[in-house]
DNA sequence: TTCTATTGTAACAATTTGTTACAATAATAA
DNA sequence: TTATTATTGTAACAAATTGTTACAATAGAA
């Protein structure tokens, strides 16, 4: 019972008109039907952003996503498309969820924003077909990030967290579904998190204020403090002179674990 | 810039060859690709096992897995193939990871298997191609479950978790994901947990076990039946006359929330 | 030098958790 | 009937953790 099982992308342009790693505008060169979406989470002095597209001439907002080349990690991908939406690298990164019902496929806001861009899409087009989609989350200072937009959005810029646009498709259950993974995996991750959320050295002030604006609630200063000192992961460095009229705090830092 | 994208099946044998849901053995109506992994654990009387799948005449052992149907979610296609390994299907169900390395990608544990089943695989047989899995865990009684093997393997068994075969792949990996998961998880999910883990009415002793054996661990008696008792998630029956000579437990139930 | 705002930490209260102890049984055997 | 036994429910107290208040120690500005 000889079985043959092919994939095969058409174009009716040109299969040559290919990036060097083999994957091209045609959607050939990755994997069909799967797709990334990130949760990119910028903290930076309080605030909580997340990074958002903006799809020229729709007025249609969306999560930065991308697609897995055939040749690659499905986690190295996502870390391959936030470089590219951030200039950043050494960033935390977690797939939290993979969303994966059929009504998330609406081609309409994709063709949309494809017509806006000069294109003209078949029904076909590998674009408008449904995607299953991993859901990461990511975490940086947004000081530190360089957004650019893709080829089809004309900005890729930070969001405070409760003033978001309307978003495309299922992404605003996508950003819900990634807030409350952060929420919960905040105490039992923090050392890990520390690095992309907060600079290398910090006072407790600081520290509690990443507490508060993740978690949306506020914490009293006294326990905190003496709940982060009894981790045993934080080393007091320095004091940190800020110019302010009062006590100078000191500035911590993780040890290596 | 008009561009195809087509996913083409082909078989040498009848395309016409296809269940009513038109996902055939070549692979057709299935997304390309993308499977499904279960570690489904099975719980009774202190006992945790899982459900491994032993292929014919080869010696391997694999979890039970899937494919997602064109037409279908994806959970809801996690959900139909746990029914179709243990025929039930009111049970706790959840993703926890995708396996997406291209590492995970050995095409000969697979070609073993169809061989020993009397197939003759070519090289790109859809079976031996690359998959992105995504790992879901499953939660159920094991005495409630009737273990059905699915076409290539010739056993659907119960295995403790602490005397394994040697798995296929990177099952073993996904084994221990799944469990980690299972342990972070287990205080606060522990009240969806219970009509898949536990008799409807069960007795202090018998919780307390539950979590031993999860979190591998021995409890103290009497916090953590204090602990319990404070969630204010039990409800207390009757007294349960075991034949035991001792004081009769209680039996309690969780309350609807 | 005084004043102000903020910090680090002590002090104590309230709560939660860890541990031990013991009375209250269901059977069973004497 | 009356011990005996194994377990259960809960009280009692200790230990640890968390919640709250208080206060001394500044770094700068007035």
């Amino acid at each position: 019972m000889p079985i043959f099982y092919v994939t095969c992308w058409y174009s009716s342009k040109n299969m040559s008109d290919q990036s060097p790693d083999a994957s091209g505008p045609d959607g050939s060169g990755y994997l069909p039907g799967l797709a990334l979406d990130a949760v990119i989470f910028g903290f930076h002095e309080n605030q909580l952003r997340i990074l958002l597209l903006e799809y020229r001439n729709t007025g249609l907002f969306a999560l930065p996503g991308g697609f897995i080349r055939e040749n690659e990690d499905l986690n190295a991908a996502a870390r391959r498309m936030l470089a590219e939406r951030t200039g950043l690298s050494d960033i935390y990164l977690e797939q939290f969820y993979v969303f994966g019902d059929q009504a998330r496929h609406d081609p309409a806001p994709m063709r949309s924003i494809m017509i806006a861009n000069g294109l003209a899409p078949t029904e076909y087009h590998w674009l408008l077909r449904r995607f299953v989609s991993v859901g990461y989350y990511a975490l940086v200072d947004f000081t530190k990030a360089v957004p650019r937009p893709d080829a089809l959005s004309d900005s890729c810029d930070w969001y405070d967290l409760d003033r978001l646009p309307q978003l495309m498709q299922d992404h605003q259950t996508i950003v819900q579904k990634a807030l409350e993974t952060l929420r919960i995996n905040l105490d039992r991750k923090l050392v890990e998190w520390a690095s992309s959320l907060l600079p290398d050295t910090f006072t407790m002030a600081e520290l509690q204020s990443l507490y508060e604006t993740i978690l949306n609630e506020k914490l009293h200063r006294s326990g905190f403090q003496r709940k982060m000192l009894s981790l045993g992961v934080l080393e007091r460095i320095d004091k940190k002179y800020t110019g302010g009229a009062h006590k100078a705090p000191y500035v911590y830092r993780f040890v290596a674990v």
